[in-house]
DNA sequence: ACATGTGAACTGCTTCACAGCG
DNA sequence: CGCTGTGAAGCAGTTCACATGT
């Protein structure tokens, strides 16, 4: 299959929250530019992204909610459940393994860990926090699909490199630094401290 | 001054935290290619981010540390603090709260507001939450700078509609919501369900 | 008549390659 | 000679516009 630009997943992930809507009240189609303007984007680009994976609508008539609903879910990978450690029990970690947002699409996060003695065994909402120590054996038996790390920036390295090598292939970032990992394994970063210089750029520099 | 594409001002932070790193060590300068194989990408690229904003570098040489530091700082609006209200005294906004990275940075959190009379008047990392009620009165006292939005997907266009009317020129968004603002507000979003949902199809599509 | 699907045109970011200067 | 600064070329993502199917 070609290779899908990254802005035209996350806009697929955009309308299938919008879709989700809709289906729930009943509608049982929807045009691109109802969809597009939902999303805020154009309706050719609801197309273009729509037509990367195949032809879902009907002209002079729409997409079928109910379906295209279901086309995507397949197209994104959320037709299953996927497995998820936390890596770092500090105040975001803890905070992530309590959101309900990550279980609610099939994302089920199954442990938190943490090096700090202090931390291990102790309740971090709802999950007895477990000894970094562990994180081979529990991965070799639990067989975990995604790592969320939530650790300081000067850990960061030497812990990807630990779960590459315990074979996760998807990671989530939440800790400000660049990271190196091979090429087939999928990194993405939250940098909230990127984000809010990126407001203070934009509040210094409108005329 | 000619409009800067927003991946540009991103790269900047990151050659910021670098150029910091470099300094604390003491190296006088630095060529666009070290900076760029620590940050991933290319000297070219590096070079031409720097071009937007002036003539930095000396030929055969490289940039200036110091020097260089100080003026992506004054690029990017941080040579002052900035003051954030954080709106939303879940778990996410609590985390925020308590983040050290937003200080060390300059952006100063004065205050955490919840609508929850349950949540307001107790302690959320060091602060004690304000009735969401009292928001205009003393945003038009203590002119905070940026929003952070940490509050359920349902209530967020109306409480973006409360702050833009009360002023507030950026908004760091963490609720998994599309929000309509006027042209000189700047939002960001950070929507950790889409970034999951990236990594579910990096690994649903990988041959 | 209406709305999709899609080549073609366009826009804007990235990479190239080299002149220019220390 | 080394490394910057930058026009020009290349490429990727978006928008246009229309032929096509219902």
């Amino acid at each position: 299959m070609k290779r899908i630009a990254e802005s035209t997943v996350r806009r697929l992930s955009l309308y299938l929250r919008f879709l989700e809507d809709f289906e729930q009240r009943g509608q049982p189609t929807i045009s691109s530019d109802e969809l597009a303007r939902r999303g805020g984007t154009t309706s050719a680009q609801v197309r273009k992204d729509l037509s990367f994976f195949g032809s879902f609508g009907k002209r002079g008539l729409g997409y079928p909610v109910a379906e295209l609903t279901a086309q995507i879910r397949e197209i994104l990978g959320l037709g299953r459940e996927w497995k998820v450690y936390i890596i770092g029990a500090g105040k975001i970690g803890a905070a992530l393994a309590g959101y309900r947002g990550f279980r609610d699409r099939g994302f089920v996060v199954i442990a938190v860990y943490d090096t700090d003695p202090r931390k291990v065994g102790h309740p971090a909402d709802e999950f007895s926090v477990r000894d970094m120590g562990q994180l081979e054996r529990d991965a070799a038996r639990e067989k975990p699909d995604i790592a969320v790390l939530a650790i300081p920036a000067e850990g960061v390295q030497p812990t990807v490199d630990r779960l590459v090598k315990a074979g996760f292939k998807a990671i989530l970032n939440f800790a400000p630094a660049q990271i190196q990992a091979p090429a087939d394994v999928t990194i993405r970063t939250v940098n909230m401290a990127l984000e809010l210089e990126g407001l203070s750029y934009a509040l210094s520099n409108r005329d």
